[in-house]
DNA sequence: GCAGACTATGTCAGAACTGACATAGTTCTA
DNA sequence: TAGAACTATGTCAGTTCTGACATAGTCTGC
């Protein structure tokens, strides 16, 4: 039983071999936008995909108290990857402490709670004018098979969700204009 | 140092006095889109509240093996909620699978890739059409003050998420539809 | 009066995750 | 050439979360 962290690693060794340094500065916030993971957990888990025979890895001399150990997909590996893939994801429960704090927000004095939403758009803006240059990198969507149809497309959740979630920060705002 | 689930325990807590099953109840998928836990959880937590003096009880005579607990707030909860509320929320990391299969998806056959978004695309439709005849039972939204204000306000995140989630998995479908 | 659903509290093992600690080769630059 | 920054692998303790197991009173309908 592969956790998805395991998947997520399969899918990001998919696009090219890679050391267990490289997995964790691709998954590491805010860059992994797909999902995140410390160095621990991918270390561990990448002795567990390996004890499965989803992984393998040419040890190589170099940095770091063992060496270096450039991880590969195994046939089996990217076979249990493309099954995975189209099964139904199991829905992870919603766990949001802004909106948390906004179900209590009606305990709080309006003008802390309009700075700290004040601070919340500020930095949706700034990953959508972020998510936006990277938009522009890109040619328009690349064909489905491609590997960068998957960036691209995690990219356009990534807009939406970020406009999305500016556009509630402008809404709450308004609302506590009103309350002033 | 509380944890998050505790704050969301008080946050629930100060509307109104509940038992463990209670609050199981109101954090339990798909009801509480702030906040969710399982009940084994909740006791726990409710537990170490206590140990803090975060929270009370009255025990009752009453279903159980160890009767009926009714939780509130101690005053030190409720200054302790109040000054939580505002502080900024650290940032939980991004770790969503339908997300995290959409990077991988150009490996995967496109049609059994269009069912899994129609099926997605479907659960949001539902929880939105569930969402807007909730929305629908406010008389707009209540004085920033009044404890509806929360609900009303969670509420309108979860009706933007549902909007911004249905409308990227329809912009999937097209895709996918170009390549098919 | 009994079965079944619902109310109710709790424990426990294991998985997933975080942050700190430990170690060491390589590359760049002052 | 020495030190800093970067590359690199790993362990460990502690927290959080999940799902199963255990127990027992109350209410509803047949």
């Amino acid at each position: 039983m592969t956790s998805t962290l395991g998947f997520a690693i399969l899918a990001v060794l998919a696009r090219g071999d890679r050391t267990g340094y490289d997995l964790a500065a691709a998954m590491r916030r805010p860059v992994g936008y797909f999902w995140t993971a410390g160095h621990s957990q991918i270390h561990a888990e990448l002795q567990k995909l390996r004890a499965a025979g989803l992984v393998g890895f040419e040890a190589e001399h170099g940095p770091g108290p063992q060496g270096r150990k450039v991880y590969h997909l195994t046939a089996e590996g990217m076979r249990a990857l493309r099954e995975w893939v189209t099964e139904p994801p199991r829905e992870r429960p919603e766990r949001d402490e802004l909106v948390l704090k906004t179900y209590a927000s009606w305990l709080a004095e309006p003008e802390l709670v309009r700075r700290m939403f004040a601070d919340q758009l500020a930095a949706h803006e700034a990953r959508l004018a972020e998510y936006e240059r990277h938009e522009a990198s890109f040619d328009g969507p690349p064909a489905f098979g491609d590997p960068r149809f998957g960036n691209y497309a995690t990219l356009r959740c990534g807009l939406s969700y970020e406009r999305h979630r500016a556009d509630w920060c402008r809404w709450m705002l308004a609302q506590l204009s009103e309350s002033l």
